[in-house]
DNA sequence: CTAGGGTTAG
């Protein structure tokens, strides 16, 4: 009866049961202690043990696993530490403790100490050799095993797999005596990894015993190599699916650029009643930050307080991420504070949100707090610090965190951070610093970091700098549409209205296609989208009614719309006209329309956002009193009382 | 107690 309670995860009515029992031996109390610690209640596990009045090797076993599985390893070192006569089953956990913390000299350490050893204890620490690429090790300790089981097998293939040695893997895999599905599976994994579809599928077809894993193993491979169709085919065919399957077919379409389709499938999943595991949530969350779905993210933040997880790393991060990535970074921060389990992926999170909001400041507060915590910064940290202070124009602060992150932590400066640095000098005006530094630098300079030259050239109408960095964009990737804007642009900015003409033939006889700019916003829960002189939504006319409105209020705010300004990617006949229509405006002006007064307006635009818009936009907050949040494709711009949180500096 | 499948920051 109580037994049956545990297994149903009916903790409470295994309680109720346990508290009325008239008698209580060792296995009810186990059961009950067993119950708890694998459903995570390590504290009233712990209760429980301390509560039992004579304890079996079953017992210590139990709340010693209770700690190691639900990440409290110091809890158990502690405890094992408290007496000797563990039984070897302890032993093994605890080495495995070691293991998984990739402690490896002190599983080592225990495995000698160890009074005996089974095929357990040879396993644990041979797999543990091989999932930290130590195959040398792990080899010599396969030879002097006493006795190979399929584990130790497997744990030598998966080792070699995760070592990117496939054909020493397939070697070993041959050789085996037995082979059982997890064998098959990992030698397949190995082949989806170093893109050898057709290999892994050859294998699967082959192996006699598949289970959902293969079939998961299979989906993950064609997802991961751009191969979504096939990946859906096996989804939709597979016999029986588990939640694994639902978060690799929702990841797959969400890698490979379509949202909707995941988030379709994610729904139909709900539907579908199939539980959800960590993995679903962190990739749902993922998505919906791609496109900022606030509303159905903040859905499936409900679900997941409601499911009770903890805000763990992977679903806690994939939180944080979606909140920043909708705009809302004060949610975000709150999630941020409550999380208990920060790694380097959070605080790197969200100092990049900051970062990207133009909050400079607060990025570096959290930045100062992450180092008071004893938290190694890494390079993706000073990437986050270096492009906090370029958004938000902290030229001397940047500089020294540059000079210094070397010796202070370690950590040499990538092509990203010489970007940055590129950015946030060339941004300040310092177009000669900026070249020198490029110059400098031990890389060939990449495509990005001439762009980075290229905006600044931009920026502060260096025609020479432009052209030369715009030359060798070119020449490196000479699809990049977005590079051709901006030197047009420039030329625009000038009023070389011939050499803005040479540029759109130039484009034309490359045959360079424009990526055409879109905006969106949600409301109500459904995502509305524009484009360039959007005709097509029903409430075209009111928003149109809206967009005049704004206009004669813009002017007689002594605003001029600046042709000079004027866009690339229209003729010039059409520029006064297509200032009005551009996407990003009529979304706003949608938002203004549908978005209840006191809430933020929230738009998303696909590209940058373009300079008389952003002008226009912060006229249009003051005029109708309303916060706007706008996500371009580098960062987000808070239009408040007239005036935006990147200082009109982005 | 040991082996396989998934998910987070740029």
């Amino acid at each position: 009866m109580l037994s049956g309670y545990v297994k149903n995860r009916n903790l409470s009515a295994a309680r109720l049961l346990f508290d009325e029992m008239p008698q209580r031996d060792v296995v009810s109390w186990n059961t009950l202690l067993s119950g708890y610690a694998q459903n995570g209640y390590v504290d009233e596990a712990k209760e429980i043990f301390d509560f039992m009045p004579n304890k079996n090797s079953i017992s210590w076993n139990g709340i010693l696993a209770a700690f190691i599985q639900n990440g409290r390893f110091e809890s158990a070192r502690q405890l094992f530490e408290t007496k000797s006569d563990w039984d070897i089953v302890s032993w093994n956990s605890m080495m495995a403790g070691y293991v998984r913390k990739k402690r490896l000299v002190d599983a080592k350490r225990l495995f000698e100490r160890m009074p005996e050893r089974d095929i357990v204890s040879w396993n644990t620490m041979i797999s543990g050799y091989a999932q930290n690429g130590e195959m040398l090790e792990a080899h010599k300790l396969f030879e002097e095993s006493p006795t190979q089981d399929v584990f130790t097998w497997t744990a030598m293939v998966s080792g070699y797999v995760q070592s990117g040695m496939l054909t020493e893997a397939r070697r070993i895999f041959d050789k085996m005596p037995e082979i059982n599905a997890v064998s098959w599976n990992t030698i397949i994994a190995g082949y989806t990894q170093c893109k050898r579809m057709d290999l892994a599928r050859e294998l699967f077809e082959a192996m006699p015993c598949q289970n959902i894993s293969s079939w998961n193993t299979m989906i993950t491979g064609y997802a991961q190599n751009g191969e979504i169709t096939c990946a859906r085919n096996l989804f939709d065919k597979m016999p029986q699916r588990d939640s694994i399957s639902w978060a690799a077919i929702i990841a797959g379409y969400s890698q490979s650029g379509n949202s909707e389709e995941a988030l379709c499938i994610f729904i139909e999943m709900m539907r579908d009643g199939e539980n959800m595991n960590r993995s679903v949530f962190t990739c749902t969350l993922s998505t919906c930050a791609d496109i900022a779905a606030l509303e159905l993210g903040k859905q499936v933040h409900g679900r997941l307080v409601k499911a009770g997880y903890e805000m763990g790393c992977f679903v806690g991060n994939a939180l944080l991420k979606m909140y920043c990535k909708c705009g809302s970074i004060e949610e975000s921060y709150d999630v941020f504070e409550g999380m208990p389990g920060k790694d380097l992926v959070t605080w790197n999170t969200m100092i990049i949100g900051y970062a990207k909001h133009g909050f400079g400041k607060e990025a570096l507060r959290v930045f100062e707090s992450m180092q008071v915590k004893g938290i190694q910064p890494d390079d993706v940290t000073m990437v986050g610090v270096l492009s906090a202070c370029s958004h938000s124009g902290l030229v001397d602060i940047g500089t020294e965190y540059f000079q210094t992150m070397g010796q202070e932590y370690g950590i040499t400066a990538k092509p990203q951070h010489y970007t940055c640095m590129i950015d946030l000098l060339g941004r300040a005006g310092c177009l000669e610093e900026a070249r020198a530094l490029m110059r400098n630098m031990p890389f060939e300079p990449d495509a990005a970091t001439w762009g980075a030259l290229l905006g600044a050239s931009r920026m502060h109408g260096n025609t020479k700098l432009g052209e030369e960095a715009a030359e060798k964009i070119f020449e490196m990737e000479p699809d990049n549409s977005g590079m051709y804007v901006l030197l047009s642009n420039l030329y625009a900015d000038l009023g070389r209205w011939s050499d803005v003409k040479k540029m759109r033939m130039f484009m034309r006889d490359k045959g360079v296609q424009k990526v055409p700019g879109y905006s969106w916003i949600e409301v109500q829960n459904k995502i509305h989208t524009f484009s360039v002189g959007d005709s097509v939504h029903p409430e075209k006319d009111r928003i149109y009614a809206l967009l005049e409105y704004l206009d004669q209020r813009l002017k007689k705010e002594g605003y001029i719309s600046a042709t000079k300004m004027v866009l690339h990617d229209v003729e010039e006949e059409e520029k006064e006209h297509m200032l009005k229509y551009h996407s990003e405006k009529i979304a706003v002006a949608y938002g203004i329309l549908t978005i209840p007064a006191g809430r933020p307006i929230r738009v998303i635009k696909n590209l940058r956002v373009c300079e008389d818009c952003h002008n226009a936009i912060k006229y249009i907050s003051k005029i109708v009193g309303r916060l706007i949040i706008l996500r371009d494709s580098t960062r987000f711009h808070h239009f408040n009382c007239g005036s935006c949180s990147c200082g009109d500096y982005w």
